[in-house]
DNA sequence: CATGAATGAGACTTCATTCAT
DNA sequence: CATGAATGAAGTCTCATTCAT
């Protein structure tokens, strides 16, 4: 009885397991290619790209070489991935806290802890930590273009904050620099395990940075070199 | 017949002429390692230390590889001298000027004047930019001995201003890395070629780092993270 | 209930459902078959043996890689097969004209008809095309021995011709490999989509060696080398 | 005494052993490099391109493989380099014998015995046993044009014999892909040890060729496909 | 002191082939 | 029957480093 719709409904069923089958598939794929992403990440930052080898990433996956490369194109793509990655991730956290209305400050301070949450991350430190040098001149370009977009932010609220009065600056091509210098700093020396969290650490740097940002001169002339 | 005498006299002659030969010698040896050194330095700045080659070297300074290494030991030798002469040279310039009786935030700039010229310098920035993982473990334990010693005697510095009420910060170690990473950073974008000298830029970073120290508290608070 | 009978009469059906099916499985699994060895063949021609890869055979098919492994032993297997085929073809193209009467060139030309049809095919292509190097040292004996046949039933036409008068030449076994070159160069430069078929190709081959083998003697004796 | 003539003669005398030792060095290199590639040619010829790798080479020279990358830049280029050598001793062999007053009949049958002795060289061999599928599409762009060129020679003199009416043929296109086709098989089944040599081979098709381009119809009509 | 030549070690990458489902 | 995933084996090429002259 029912046969054929028996087949009907089993048809929709097995469409139905075929597709969360392949869903479930292609979610183990992608988790699968991030666990790559991070562990090669873990092994550049602790390494560096060039001593880091394929095998290294595989030995700590317990695969086999040719493995990574079922999920990666090359071991520069790794990098570039992890790189493009921890960008977009910034680009995403980013985009969801963005009230233009705020003063220039607040702006910068949540760009800033954004920032800092980014930089801090498996991704983040690779991105601060390896040299850009090791990708290929186009991946390096791509790269360099989207890194001077997030500068050109950061510059853009500063620039905002001299006009409103909230950051007063003399220079704020400098003032972004030494800014993402000292934040840019932080994986050099951010353990994990260390005592203060990657939002402490944030919170320290922009005490400094909203200090010397605030009204009141400096006491004494600089000294000439 | 006169062979003799004749050995006896040129002999002194020959002694001087070999001393002073031996003298240019030694000079023209150091001469040209510092200049494989300074070649290697830019090299490594420019391509990474991997892709660098030891070719590149020698095709830069027009020799054959086998030349280099008369002068040098390993690739990784070139650049633990590079680093360390760095170093060598900014333990010197300090010693040079070191009035301990000046106010802490006095004597703060002072060394961040010194060490902004140095980290400028081609070996500096190599220090700076080279990731020092390049190296074998041994020598990086060393190189980053002498680092600390710097960074220690930076916070011992803080730690002095904010005794003598000349250095105004919450956290003398946080206030240390920002300011280290401040200056460490401009040699990722500071061209020699650029519109600022290396002293404009330390400038306008000890501009904001001291009035970040200087009385005068941060208007509003922090906002949560 | 009911379950017995239902299996009975239905098993009836079942049976020649099967019957057919198994059929009609072997059918198309022939015919599966063959579509991998044409798509082979063709991607051997245009990338060689070793550039061509089973992906590009599979992407070519649109399925996967395990899927020609149903079909097929190994990568050198489908090549032997391609060969094997081509050879077959000829062998069963020949057997259907056989006429031993006629005179040699005439039986010449038949034979050069047939082995141009074939062997502008696109497993005859792939035969003449591919190098028999790519195979295992067994399958290239195997193979070489096949081929050999079919040359030494060219030179034995041809030295039936030399008898019968049919055919004017002084080293049948030169004039057959010259022919045989001549026949098998065709598919370097042969493109399906050219102005000229393979019929007119072999036609204005045959021609040539037709007149070389026809009576009148060269007017010029040969040149010294 | 004459320190500083003898200074000076042998200042001269260094230079000159100098420059024949420079001499005797890039002439050594030059045999190396040559050797490399005759060996590799008889190794690609025997083996196929593929199945053929650097440790081969290597081996059969009796040094280690990046000895081979010292010489030339990859396997790719000894191809290259192969094929490129055969084509050029091809020009510079015909540009020695250019008589172009004599019939076109004879200068072809200079031109084939020219190009069948240096096909059946190692090097022609392997232009005409390995496929150029093996090269990159750059290097076999500039290969098929020069093959093209010797080629278009021989259809130009073809079309003169029709002209000056030393060579009667129907279709001098085909006549020439035949000719081609005949000769560039010989490697095939050449081998040096063999009972004829190169010249009797060249001349053996010559002959063909010659009787199929002289006057006198073939009797009977082709028939029909 | 300097050079051409050579080498050992190792890295990336590819690919035919096979499991497990 | 077909698929995604995994792997073993191998090959090309690079490069720091060292001889012999």
């Amino acid at each position: 009885m029912g046969g054929a719709r028996r087949t009907a409904t089993e048809t929709a069923g097995d469409k139905a397991v075929l597709w969360r089958s392949a869903d479930l598939r292609q979610e183990q794929h992608d988790k699968k290619r991030r666990l790559i992403l991070v562990t090669a990440a873990r092994i550049f930052t602790d390494l560096g790209f060039h001593k880091a080898t394929i095998d290294h990433i595989a030995a700590a996956l317990k695969v086999t070489k040719p493995t990574i490369y079922y999920y990666i194109d090359s071991k520069e793509d790794i990098l570039f991935q992890i790189t493009s990655q921890a960008l977009a991730d910034l680009d995403q956290a980013l985009s969801e806290d963005n009230d233009t209305t705020l003063p220039a400050i607040e702006r910068l301070e949540r760009f800033c802890r954004i920032y800092g949450r980014i930089i801090l991350t498996d991704f983040g430190i690779c991105l601060a930590v390896v040299s850009d040098r090791s990708l290929s001149p186009d991946s390096r370009k791509k790269l360099r273009l989207l890194k001077k977009e997030f500068e050109t932010r950061v510059r853009r609220i500063v620039d905002d904050g001299r006009k409103d009065g909230s950051i007063l600056v003399d220079d704020a091509r400098m003032f972004s620099f030494a800014l993402f210098g000292a934040i840019n700093w932080a994986p050099q020396w951010y353990s994990g395990s260390g005592p203060l969290s990657a939002d402490e650490i944030i919170s320290s740097i922009l005490a400094i940075f909203r200090k010397a940002a605030a009204a009141g001169g400096v006491p004494r002339p600089l000294a000439g070199a």
